[in-house]
This record gives structure tokens, sequence and C-alpha cells, in this order.
DNA sequence: GCTTGAATTGAACATCCATTCAGATACACA
DNA sequence: TGTGTATCTGAATGGATGTTCAATTCAAGC
């Protein structure tokens, strides 16, 4: 046997991809076997080789496409009026779009020490880029006296693991809706920053 | 070569523990092999078995131990008058106990998903009994009035990622001191759930 | 000094690992 | 219908894996 009726790389490649993204963020990255994605995918084990150079790859590959897509996503809202609206808003993000991705959120905050030194510091600049959306928000906030905050920095890590905190708990179908949980978390976030509740 | 000059269980036990728990927070318990531990003990793969059932075991007693001297500690905490007291006292302690011991706190959080469903439940269980603590203080400081909390479960998962959140940043000689960063975080956690700061 | 048990080695076991590649098949286009 | 190329298999490579165990050496108690 060779070559599978009806195959094609544009079906391979993501199924691929898919499936390394789910059981990396089952049982991590150094537990799983490329022979073991081979198997979900229902290809031989070689194979793989043809859509990533190798399982190093196959990682960076997966987190760097989630952080590009967080960033874009992030500069594609509408912009907003004071401070208290863009804090509201970021919280609301924020928590929409780890809700929609738990796998990709999962592997991008929990395989950072199996990447290479280098695709390391490429996944923590774009982190970073993110980061400093929200400690913008903060600073200038802050500056105008909406907010009460003594170190942006802190405060913009603080605020970020509170949100991304939700991924870990949540389920959909749970006792509060998604739209429950955005609100109170945006609310929580705002008063945590000394803020008062928009109007 | 067999035994080796100087050699006693009450030394190499824990320095099995203790290499470990390092190599574990530092690459993950996948990826470690007992050959690793057992170099950097300075002893061979077969002599961990004298120790340990096998490696599963390794990971579950380091969790269990860690979960278990959380909870004593926390129980071992002074008594105070108010809410808010109570929840700074909390804060102040998660964050310091935390920051002591960044790797026992790491596995404890990052390697749940390399637990066997029953040791899984074990610990679960265990780091629930320490939520219960923080949801105890918050649904009580909302019944006096003291905290505005329209959802006590959900505020205390909220809170605790906030706090455990420290331990992926803070370096110690920093910018910020230890105490600086409890009063900070302290501050926000209370305004967060809309108590007002101590006096 | 002798004996008993604790501590460890080093080799062995069967199995898995990531990766490579020649050969085989199916598809697209002539 | 024929040809080239995209896609995949299956076997092989060299090494690492967790775990077991007989043999060996050291420490402790008499």
């Amino acid at each position: 046997m060779a070559r599978k009726i009806g195959s094609s790389s544009e079906i391979t490649g993501p199924r691929i991809r898919d499936a390394a993204l789910r059981l990396f963020a089952r049982h991590g990255f150094a537990a799983v076997s490329m022979r073991q994605i081979a198997a979900d995918v229902g290809v031989q084990a070689g194979a793989l080789y043809l859509y990533t150079a190798d399982k190093q790859a196959l990682l960076f590959d997966l987190m760097q496409d989630h952080m590009a897509n967080l960033l874009a996503a992030l500069a594609a809202l509408p912009p907003m009026p004071s401070p208290a609206a863009r804090l509201d808003q970021f919280a609301r993000f924020h928590i929409g779009y780890h809700l929609d991705r738990p796998d990709a959120v999962f592997i991008a905050y929990m395989e950072l020490r199996n990447l290479t030194p280098e695709n390391f510091a490429t996944i923590e600049s774009l982190r970073r880029s993110y980061e400093d959306h929200l400690q913008t928000i903060l600073s200038d906030g802050a500056a105008k006296g909406a907010f009460t905050v003594p170190d942006a920095k802190m405060a913009t890590l603080a605020l970020i693991a509170m949100l991304t905190g939700v991924t870990n708990w949540y389920r959909e179908g749970g006792r509060l809706t998604r739209a429950d949980v955005q609100t109170l978390y945006a609310d929580m976030a705002l008063r945590a920053v000394g803020g008062s509740n928009l109007p």
C-alpha cells in the first residue's frame, strides 16, 4: 500500500494539526508520541513528516498560530470611549476568546518550557505584545484618574492570570452562562483596579 | 560495586525527592526519565525503586506532601476579627507560601493530568479543601455586608488564579520586594470583591 | 571479628521513541 | 492512455524508556 484513496494535503495537514492540538492539550507535549498523533489521524507516523519538519516544529507552529490569531482578533476590536469601557471590553474579549479555544490556550500556557530557546523567545514576545495592550489600558486609565493602579505591569499580570483562570473550570451548560461569567469577571477586574462600574 | 560508602536511606530518600521535584518542575513529569533523576542524585536508576514503587508514586507523593503541608500551614494561621482582615491574611499567606515553594507549586498545578484517576481524585479533594477556606471567607464576608460577591465559588477561583499567578513572574531581587507584591495583590483582591481597604 | 540486613550496582527485559527512506499507489493533466 | 508528481506505507535505524533482580559491598549490633 502507499497513497490512499481521496488523500490530499489540504485534508491531512489540518487533521494532523487538529490531532496534535487536542493530544498535546490532553496529555502534554512530552507525553504524546508522533505515532499517537498519526494513529489519531489514521496514518502512519512517517507521513507526518510531509507536514512538519519535526515534533518541535509542530508544537511551535500551533503556538505561533494561536498567538498570531489572538493578536489579530484583539486588534480588530472596535475602539472604546473610556478606560473603564476599554477594560470591560478587554476582559470580555479575553474570556470569550479563550473559552472558544481551550486546547490552544492550554498549550500556549503549559508547553512554553518544551520550546527551544529561539522558539520560546518568539512566542514570548508575542505574549508580551498582548500584555502590553492591557498594560496600556491600565496606565492610560490611571493617568486619566479612572483607575487606581500603583504598578501597571503587576496589575496587568494579575488581571490576565485571573481572567485566564476561567478556562480551568468553566464548562458549557453549567450553572453560569458564558455571558454571566464575562460580566462577573469584568466587574471584578474593574473593581480590582479601582474603577467604578460602567453606567 | 554495590553499596556505597556513607550511604543511608535517610540521605538518599530526601535527595531523590528533591531531585525529582526540581526536574519535574523544570522539564515536566513526562519529559524526565528515572535515569535522569538517578544521575542527578548520583546513583543508578535501579536504586530509585528502593524509595518509590514507581514513577507515578514519586509524582503523587510530591503532590500530596505539598498539598498536605499547604493545608496544615493554612490551618495554623491566627484567627482574624473581620472579613477584610481574613481576606488580607489569606492573600498574603497564599503569595508568601507559594513564592517559597515555586517548584512544588508548579508541579501541583501543571502535572495533574499525569496522575492516575485515583491519585487525581485525592489531590483534587485536597485542593477543594483549600479553595473552600477562601470561599468561606468570601461568603461570610458577603453575609456580613463587608463584600459584594454575586457568586462566591467563582470569586474564589478568580482570586486564587490571580494570586497564584505571582509565581509566574516574581523574581527575588527584582523591582518589587515580596512585601510590596503581597500588599499590592492583597489590595487588588480586597477591591475585587468590593471590600474597603483595611484601616 | 562475625553476622545480618540495608543499600546499591550493573546488566537485562521488552517496549517505545523520533526520524529516514525506498518503494508503492493514486491523482492530475497531457 | 500515459506520464509525472503528490501522498503514503512499512520497514529500518539507533537509542531511550520504566522496571526487575541476582550479585555485591558496606554499616551496625553482638
